[in-house]
RNA sequence: GCUCCGGUAGCUCAGUUGGAUAGAGCAACGGCCUUCUAAGCCGUAGGUCAUGGGUUCGAGCCCCGUCCGGAGUACCA
């Protein structure tokens, strides 16, 4: 139990016996006293004031008298207005530390065999065109959010819902038969991705044309977007697919491995991963059927065009379509098919879809939807929400070209690494491949870092004129401290010196005592970030602690301490900063660099 | 129109279930490399927490109104 649940208690147990009242136990508020003040936890005594009938001043004093002679960690008080300000024996501040530095799991819960399983959806990209910047906000969160489940005691499965069907892939295709000349990764050196997405985006300018010449001769915008020559042969080829011609089929298949190429790259730079993957071509269907099974048991109902509907007005939103005239599929009829096939092959206590802000009302449908279906897992879906990247002059988009690309902003970041090195000259020596990986992993850190510190539901803010920073609140100056650390920790080892086990007598210093204050504060901010489902909690927190050492490292010398038993506290310290680095970054999925 | 989300320093962002004098980084200015890695450290300056009310011992945080920005409201995904 740590020191803050006791106090909890003990604080109950003084009203208790103090005022002969009993108090439910989230009144009482224990935190980390202010820097300005003298104490290291603080009781907020205002909430008592109705049981104690006294003054604020009084009524802390007597709590801190009870507190004083019934725990034996506190060691003193002192009181300011309604702030009861507790002095807590430096020997418990070390017997956390030492428990922080011996545990190797620290702050990790391990999971079991009846562990909840929590699937979690993220990524899903649409086959058409390479990842962008949007898509790496997703894939670093999920992922992140993956680890960060894992460390509170969960079985995670890792799930991608690839967006493989559909009219936007058959505009790729199109244009590729139209313009491509039978252009191929290997023939033009382009990544697949790329090569896919450079005929998306000509077929949107060519269609774009074609509306601009239909308006210029006298029809309106809308009916010139229906009736373009291409966005009929698109629909045309859609057709094609849905039934399965051969050529299309083979088309189809050959364009979306190119893309799967591609993106494998891209998810390995990106270091994220998946367990199970699905494929929509492979789940529509599995949602047609459930659909028309809840239209025979009359939970949605039919126009006379034939279009299946739920009506979701006693849910207080609207009518919301499930299958189109012509009997084929929307967006949400996918959703639920994918929905029930997991299920089927899953075992799974929580599902969480890791998907952009502006699916809000999709979710919320999607949820009502699955629970009149009769699935008992549809009400507990998770949508785990997140904001938008956007541009200084607005938001991304792929069409027009207006996007930051994933592979060419992982490219520029590995360059600035590669060049703020070689100008510090730290590595000079190491083997090239092996510097090659360090300046990936501080790249990488740098990029994740500046996403992940962000709150996920946010919109962020990205402006590709001022590169992502590596110095300050940022991914390589923590990755910085860890190697320091590690290098002090080389050194000690040269130098012969050996870790012994702490003396729990030792005098702290103020300074010592932060930091282990922030230490002991990592298991709580690990399970925090589960509760709320957030990796800046993590990152502001690593950060924090990584400020609060450099500071430490700045004005106390560890290896020429001469005290042997200081400068093994010191140790001890450095090396279990050095785990929480390490445990922190995992957690965000980064990757830590004993040199830099 | 309706629904949802956001607005904190010049810029990008933190700010624990409402707690003490609102914090970082970047940019600016001034210091610190003969000492465990200067991708660092210290200092200066920078705020009507969009705005007006309300709730209470106490509001950046909760409630109502207003303004500004974004998203959704498709037989797109």
């Amino acid at each position: 139990m740590t020191i803050d649940l006791i106090l909890r208690d003990k604080v109950l147990e003084a009203v208790e016996n103090l005022y002969q009242q009993k108090m439910p136990a989230e009144t009482v508020q224990v935190q980390i006293t202010r820097k300005e003040f003298e104490g290291d936890l603080t009781v907020v005594v205002f909430p008592f004031l109705r049981f104690s009938k006294k003054s604020p001043e009084q009524t802390a004093e007597e709590i801190g008298n009870y507190l004083l002679q019934n725990v034996s960690e506190v060691n003193a008080f002192n009181v300011v207005k309604g702030f009861l300000n507790i002095r807590i024996s430096s020997s418990y501040w070390l017997s956390v530390l030492n428990s922080a530095h011996t545990n190797p799991d620290f702050g990790i819960k391990k999971h079991g065999g009846n562990s909840p399983v929590v699937m979690i959806e993220y990524s899903s990209p649409n086959t058409n065109k390479p990842l962008h910047l949007g898509h790496i906000r997703n894939n670093l969160l999920g992922y992140s959010l993956c680890e960060i489940l894992k460390a509170n005691g969960n079985r995670v499965v890792k799930t991608n819902i690839v967006n493989d069907r559909g009219i936007h892939i058959c505009k790729s295709m199109l244009a590729w038969q139209k313009w491509g000349n039978g252009e191929t990764p290997q023939s033009s050196g382009m990544k697949g991705d790329h090569l896919v997405g450079k005929y998306y985006v000509l077929f949107d300018r060519e269609y774009k044309k074609e509306i601009a010449d239909l308006i210029a001769d006298g029809m309106n915008s809308d009916e010139a977007e229906q009736s373009a020559p291409l966005i009929i042969e698109a629909r045309e080829l859609l057709r094609k697919w849905e039934n399965k011609d051969p050529e299309t089929i083979g088309l189809w298949k050959t364009m979306n491995s190119w893309v799967y190429e591609g993106f494998d790259v891209t998810y390995k730079k990106l270091g994220v991963d998946f367990d199970k993957i699905y494929y929509e071509s492979d789940t529509y269907i599995v949602g047609r059927d459930e659909v028309l099974r809840g239209l025979d048991e009359g939970i949605f109902y039919q126009k006379d065009d034939g279009s299946v509907w739920a009506d979701l007005t006693a849910d207080g939103l609207d009518h919301k379509i499930l299958l189109r005239s012509d009997g084929t599929s929307v967006y949400m009829t996918q959703d639920i098919g994918t929905a029930k096939k997991r299920f089927n092959d899953y075992t799974i206590d929580k599902m969480i879809y890791v998907v952009g802000n502006e699916q809000n009302y999709h979710f919320q449908v999607l949820s009502i939807l699955l629970d009149k279906l009769g699935f008992e897992w549809g009400k507990g879906l998770h949508h785990f929400s997140y904001g938008m990247v956007e541009l200084p002059n607005g938001k991304m988009k792929s069409r027009e070209g207006t996007v930051v690309d994933a592979d060419d902003l992982i490219g520029e970041m590995v360059q600035v690494a590669r060049k703020t090195s070689e100008e510090l000259g730290k590595l000079e020596g190491l083997p090239e491949h092996e510097a090659e990986e360090t300046f990936r992993t501080i790249a990488l850190g740098a990029l994740k870092y500046f996403i992940l510190k962000v709150d996920p539901k946010k919109n962020m803010l990205f402006n590709p004129e001022e590169s992502i920073d590596f110095n300050g609140n940022t991914g390589p100056f923590i990755l910085y401290t860890y190697a320091r650390i590690c290098s002090v920790l080389r050194k000690a080892a040269e130098q012969g010196i050996e870790f012994q086990p702490l003396d729990m007598n030792i005098e702290t210093t103020e300074k010592e005592q932060e930091l282990i204050k922030k230490i002991a504060q990592f298991e709580h901010v690990v399970e925090e970030a589960g509760i709320m489902y957030s990796p800046a909690l993590i990152a502001n927190y690593v950060y924090d602690i990584v400020k609060e050492f450099n500071q430490f490292y700045h004005d106390f010398s560890i290896l020429k301490e001469e005290n042997e038993q200081v400068r093994n506290l010191r140790l001890v310290l450095a090396e279990t900063i050095a785990k929480i680095i390490r445990s922190g970054m995992k957690l965000l999925g980064i990757g830590v660099v004993d040199r830099m």
